[in-house]
DNA sequence: ATCACAAATGTTATACTATAACAATTATTA
DNA sequence: TAATAATTGTTATAGTATAACATTTGTGAT
């Protein structure tokens, strides 16, 4: 269950490719201020920092690995610090939390009215992660829940498994 | 991410329905015990304890849930005490973990060969969850991770919502 | 501007979940 | 029945998350 088990630093195509990942960062940070701004929520330093940690890999990253990191800029950064950030970025469906790591991710496609539960492909082998968009899943899953008379709100869908790449190695 | 938020006792239709609960343990402590004789696996007393706590419901139970309750039959039940017991149940497939809740429920259709990951519907109000059967749901993860050369390995598929009775109440 | 209020952050403590490591005991089989 | 493997006992600790209350900072009304 630890969410820190060791995993090769590479990417894979379906993920992160070889991209420029500063602009993935630059990119997500333009996106959550400009969702920010027209929701009246504030984006405040510690919470863009938080965001912009967690964009720092296209890896899952756990609340204490951010804190590490925060704590060597805010030397009173504490749980309650790093949580409260991972909270408004949850409800602000910045980042999604990937429930078989304890882990968070940023999301690429943030909806600007309500927040959407990912789903994800997680490598076994590099960690990476990667979000699918498959609204034919959910509506299968809506409609196999509807057989049953069960609403479903929210869901988690996680699948591990090997990256392209990792399969090769 | 507290397992033990409260919930309503209360069943319904698609997981529990006005059915004879007792059934449920006996047929899954036969099936267990059938299972691991099969395969040479020693289902012991603890093991078998466990498995009859955690399917003493259809709700998801943590595992200090359960310690406390083994605690009262065994001074020394601790941690490892059972989390090895669990291990062992997950390893036959015949329980699950609820990875949104870090609880375990009785899996009601143990795999003779090898374990499956199961997808579950889980009301939010009274708590109890049910196990779907859905191999198009299956089919279709797997495709769209196939599309981008990504092999599945294990899956977490967990829709929370309101099931027929809550949605009454 | 400044007061009053709300929102965010600081701070300390603690609850909850899970595993490591090694010792003792119990089963299995040669 | 001795040797070995599997299970359980025991203690300690790692990892994840929140409660509760104090302080500071931002916001809007006047």
């Amino acid at each position: 269950m630890a969410t820190s088990k060791k995993t090769k630093q590479r990417d894979w195509a379906g993920s992160t490719g070889s991209h420029d990942h500063r602009l993935c960062i630059v990119d997500a940070l333009d996106k959550a201020a400009e969702l920010c701004s027209q929701r009246g929520a504030r984006l405040t330093q510690i919470r863009r920092r938080v965001l912009e940690l967690i964009w720092s890999s296209h890896r899952p990253i756990g609340a204490y690995s951010l804190l590490e990191v925060l704590k060597e800029e805010r030397a009173n950064a504490a749980p309650p610090t790093v949580y409260r950030a991972i909270d408004f970025l949850l409800e602000q469906g910045l980042v999604h939390r990937i429930q078989s790591q304890n882990a968070f991710i940023g999301c690429p496609n943030p909806d600007p009215n309500q927040p959407h539960n990912g789903m994800f492909l997680i490598c076994t082998d590099c960690g990476n992660a990667v979000e699918l968009e498959e609204s034919k899943i959910d509506r299968l899953l809506k409609s196999s829940a509807s057989n049953q008379g069960f609403v479903i709100e929210s869901r988690t869908v996680e699948a591990a498994g090997l990256c392209p790449d990792c399969q090769l190695n």
